[in-house]
RNA sequence: GCCUCAGUGGCGGAAUCGGUAGACGCACAGGACUUAAAAUCCUGCGUGAGUUAAAUCACGUGUCGGUUCAAGUCCGACCUGAGGCACCA
């Protein structure tokens, strides 16, 4: 047993002394590495053992790059503004800055603790007024570009916390934080249009090494989507509007119109019978919550207003209505409806009795040249009393199949289905349900030997009694006919045509996927993307519409009513004209306050009566009392680090260009969508202004996985016994301890349960380490050939693990090495000393002490060179093949480098074993893998 | 409902390109040392059959099917879990 606590509080206040980690930024002599953590919050509760992981991997890597002469930037602050502090100021009537530093003081604590390798000279945090001078800086550019202004929009209003909410801020209709409701409400804001940055941000990513699930999250979240919008003229009004739609190449099919209930033209086109109830609908639907909206979204709701649109293709009068399903917020706020080939549109259409017509067919078999056409049907008979359908088992002349037929001329495909039912089945007292949408269907018959392309009519029945008649049968037709259940028919049924039209029997959904287009003029006949572009040519050559991109992606709401943010730095004068503050006005710095609550819904700084009035360039003008978001501080704190004390611009240009992208950045996939996607559209942004040089500031990133307690439950307040704090671990095993067995659990994405027996087999790996090098006596200067090729496979290894953040497999490596020294006598020096370097990243202090007292160095090992390994020695003389018999190991043959193939082969079939399996038996095949395995195959 | 990822011993997890499944660690069992215990060192450890012991054989990576000499790995369908999105037209 190491004596841990003497050891750690040594090295660390060495570390701190000599200022070991210290970052000379202007050393461009080197190649730069910039390993980035996400900052902290720094609230009122300590660090737990889940929240290291991340920091423990950059600083393994920014250890490793050090030794392998890279000048590394590693980096920590506080993104220090937010709700727990404005809610202590809230209670306690302080000014929330004394909290947030003493919070930070334990934070920064905590984290020197770990042995993290971080420039502290460096720390910045967002709430100092010399670093959110430059938030407020970036803002005010934004602004003058336009990026950053007020509008008047529908936001998310929590009336809990007083304040409006970003939309990555509402989850689930609840605010993120507290779980608050959130309704729409409309309110005049501050927004940066980061819709304008939606197709940067999305072309930006695809070059970027990322986790492939964020990256598609991204893409999701910026939701492009390429469409149409169409004009809709209003019948009787002088009136037009617009809609957005993927699917124009169904407009033949639109039979009804919805607008938002808060579109601007509801009132002007609603006919006098029906403005009562558009208003009591206007009037509901305004009152519910987001989280209502969702909630009630099982059952559509709407009312028709009286007026009629005009499809622009075909001139048909088609009703409008209004409903809640359709948004304000996206698109145009307003559709065309076609129930048959849009699920929400068909559950509407339903509900409401409107018309539903198919434009799209689908196809199923394969078409074939000289096809002949026939009109058809097939007809599902249900016997509600037996739960059972009505089937024809052809045996091996088809199998299972429904009863169908051909149409005659001028038969309906109904009397054509009552017929055939009639004729093949005798059955004849049945009731019509429906009837399904229509197949395209090609086939060969063989008993006429011809290809036939049909358009089948789905037909549904009930079966109101047994009554029957004899059946009328061809010669030809033989076959039995049986009511089977549902069960059966999907595992016995294998017609295509058949099946499909069961499935639009029995479930009610509209038709979604590709076919051809019927009923739809000059379309028909081609399937959905070729129809697609040939309506938005046809659109835009008869100018009634034209293609369009749209963004689910909205206007960032950059203003909350709060106090401890940014104060934005603009003012207003009386006439409503908006300026930012100058150059040397800034930062603007927060005033303190009486009271630190807002009165009335306002903004808590509309309580600073003396800060809130201002006269620039000599008129009155009043401050901006929201403050910025989060998201704010955290969008560019990245590029401060870089020059974390310049007061002349955000960070020096020069430094800029030779430090930025940040090479490695490890954080919670929580910010997947929030956070990474502001910080990506911010430095674009500077980019844009030349400020940056690169477009993408990460750009490699990886999410390190949740601890779990050791219940195998989310570490946090609804199970505290099972929190584990890392200072306690710290001191009771050590410190290189807690990061060796974090690093060993398993893969750092992974979510992993905490084990208090494996912190145990993790100290003793360290204390047999130890031994190794404080008693037992073999580290020798001679030579052991014995561990030749285990050091370098080591060193291989290890290395490229830490590189790809393998560190289990690494210290799974280290291990092992550890375990062959055991075995050996002689522990060459050389070796010794690579060792201690590969095992200092993850366990720096033990490694510091045993390189400083047992290998006699006086300096730390942080810079010391990083062991390299000879390929050479990686190389056996001889190896071990497997020998396989059918694909089952039979035996195992061990050959020289210059071995050859025929020679493998013969050793093989030598074996006893395999004998028994080749002998008497006729060889198929052989198949000989260099250095893996003979494979061969008998009969 | 849609998107992404995952599912391997008693447990955490390993396994480049398809090529000996279960590395390494934990737990457990046996042994050595010890008056004894702890610590340490050594050995064993997927399941079943087989044997004094081996050899050997069968089964085995969520389920079912497929491709292949060969599948944890590739393909198809499904089940379960995690995360995200969700009336986005």
């Amino acid at each position: 047993m190491y004596d841990h606590i003497e050891i750690e509080n040594k090295w660390k206040k060495y570390w701190e002394d000599n200022k070991t980690f210290k970052t000379d930024v202007w050393d461009f002599s080197k190649p730069k590495f910039y390993a980035l953590d996400m900052f902290p919050y720094p609230s009122g509760v300590a660090l737990h053992a889940g929240h290291p992981f991340g920091y423990v991997a950059t600083d393994i890597v920014s250890r490793m790059k050090r030794m392998q002469g890279y000048n590394v930037l590693h980096p920590i602050g506080f993104d220090s503004f937010g709700l727990p502090a404005e809610q202590f100021a809230i209670k306690t009537g302080k000014h929330p800055n004394g909290f947030t530093e003493a919070n930070m003081k334990t934070m920064r604590l905590q984290l020197k603790t770990l042995g993290l390798s971080y420039d502290w000279d460096r720390e910045i945090s967002t709430h100092d007024p010399k670093y959110y001078k430059w938030t407020q800086w970036i803002f005010k550019k934004m602004y003058e570009d336009g990026l950053a202004k007020q509008i008047n929009m529908p936001v998310n209003w929590c009336e809990e916390l007083g304040t409006v909410l970003a939309n990555d801020e509402v989850i689930d209709g609840k605010s993120e934080r507290g779980g608050y409701p959130v309704v729409r409400k409309n309110m005049k804001q501050w927004v940066i249009d980061i819709p304008k940055y939606a197709e940067k941000l999305l072309s930006g990513l695809n070059d970027l090494d990322w986790p492939e699930s964020t990256k598609e999250m991204q893409r999701n979240w910026i939701g492009k989507s390429i469409g149409a919008l169409v004009d809709f003229k209003v019948d009787n009004f002088n009136e037009t509007f617009t809609v957005f739609t993927t699917r124009c190449d169904t407009l033949f099919g639109a039979t009804y119109c919805v607008l938002s209930p808060e579109h601007e033209l509801v009132d002007k086109i609603t006919t006098e019978d029906k403005k009562e109830d558009v208003r009591k609908y206007k009037e509901e639907s305004s009152k519910k919550t987001d989280l209502e909206r969702t909630e009630l979204n099982k059952e559509k709701t709407g009312v028709f207003i009286g007026s009629y649109a005009i499809n622009p293709v075909n001139g048909k009068k088609i009703p409008i209505w209004i409903s809640d399903y359709v948004l304000a917020s996206y698109g145009t706020g307003a559709i065309m409806a076609v129930p048959a080939h849009d699920s929400r549109d068909y559950e509407f259409a339903k509900k409401f009795n409107i018309e539903i017509i198919q434009v799209l067919e689908e196809v199923t078999g394969t078409p074939h040249e000289g096809e002949t056409h026939k009109d058809s049907i097939v007809a599902v008979v249900y016997d509600k009393k037996n739960d059972k359908y009505l089937t024809i088992n052809w045996k091996e002349n088809g199998g299972r199949l429904f009863v169908g037929g051909t149409r005659k001329e001028n038969e309906s495909a109904l009397d054509c289905a009552l017929r055939e039912i009639k004729e093949e089945t005798g059955y004849d007292d049945l009731e019509f349900v429906k009837e399904t949408f229509k197949i395209n269907h090609h086939y060969y018959a063989y008993n006429k030997d011809k290809y036939f392309e049909i358009e089948s009519t789905g037909l549904l029945f009930n079966l109101k009694s047994d009554h029957k008649v004899a059946q009328n049968l061809d010669d030809d037709e033989n076959f039995i006919v049986e009511w089977v259940n549902k069960d059966q028919i999907e595992s016995e049924v294998k017609d295509e045509l058949h099946l499909k039209t069961f499935n639009y029997c029995i479930n009610e959904e509209a038709m979604i996927g590709d076919g051809i287009h019927i009923n739809s003029e000059f379309l028909n006949g081609l399937n959905k993307q070729d129809a697609i572009d040939k309506m938005i040519e046809f659109l835009e050559k008869n100018n009634l519409g034209k293609k369009k991109i749209n963004y689910r992606l909205r206007e960032w709401i950059f203003a909350r009513q709060r106090y401890w943010g940014e104060p934005i730095p603009i003012v207003e004068f009386e006439d409503g004209t908006t300026k930012a503050l100058d150059d040397k006005d800034l930062p603007l710095v927060l005033p303190e306050l009486d009271d630190y609550k807002g009165k009335n819904g306002n903004p808590p700084l509309e309580n600073a009566e003396d800060w809130k009035y201002v006269t620039i360039d000599g008129k009155k003008a009043k401050r901006e009392t929201s403050t910025m978001p989060g998201s704010a501080g955290s969008s560019w704190y990245f590029l401060r680090y870089i020059d974390p004390n310049n007061d002349n611009e955000l960070a020096n240009k020069q430094l800029l260009d030779y430090w930025m992208p940040v090479d490695l950045y490890v954080g919670g996939p929580e910010h997947a969508v929030g956070h990474l996607l502001y910080a990506r559209m911010w430095n674009n942004y500077l980019y844009d202004k030349g400020i940056l040089s690169i477009k993408e500031p990460f750009k490699r990133l990886v999410h390190q996985g949740m601890l779990l307690g050791a219940n195998g439950v989310k570490m946090g307040k609804r199970f505290p016994e099972y929190v584990i704090n890392p200072n306690d671990i710290a001191k009771k095993f050590g410190t290189d301890t807690f990061r060796l067995y974090e690093m060993f659990m398993g893969p750092l994405e992974a979510e992993k349960p905490w084990s208090d027996s494996g912190v145990e087999g993790a100290r003793k790996f360290l204390d047999r380490v130890y031994r190794l090098y404080t008693q037992e006596n073999k580290i020798s200067d001679s030579e052991n050939p014995n561990l030749d090729k285990i050091y370098n496979q080591t060193v291989k290894k290890v290395t490229e693990d830490y590189e790809n953040l393998g560190f289990n497999t690494a210290i799974s490596q280290l291990m092992i090495f550890v375990n062959a020294v055991y075995k050996e006598d002689i522990f060459p020096r050389k070796y010794a000393e690579g060792f201690i370097k590969l095992l200092n990243p993850v366990s720096p202090y033990i490694t510091e002490e045993l390189w400083n007292k047992v290998l006699g160095y006086d300096n730390t090992i942080s810079y010391e060179s990083w062991p390299t390994y000879d390929e050479s020695k990686l190389k056996d003389e001889t190896y071990q093949m497997v020998v396989q018999i059918n694909g089952k190991v039979r035996g195992k043959i061990e050959v020289s480098m210059d071995t050859t193939e025929e020679e493998m082969k013969k050793l093989a079939k030598n074996i006893d074993n395999v004998k028994n399996y080749i002998d008497g038996k006729e060889i198929i095949k052989e198949v000989v893998v260099p250095k893996k395995l003979v494979s061969i195959v008998v009969k």
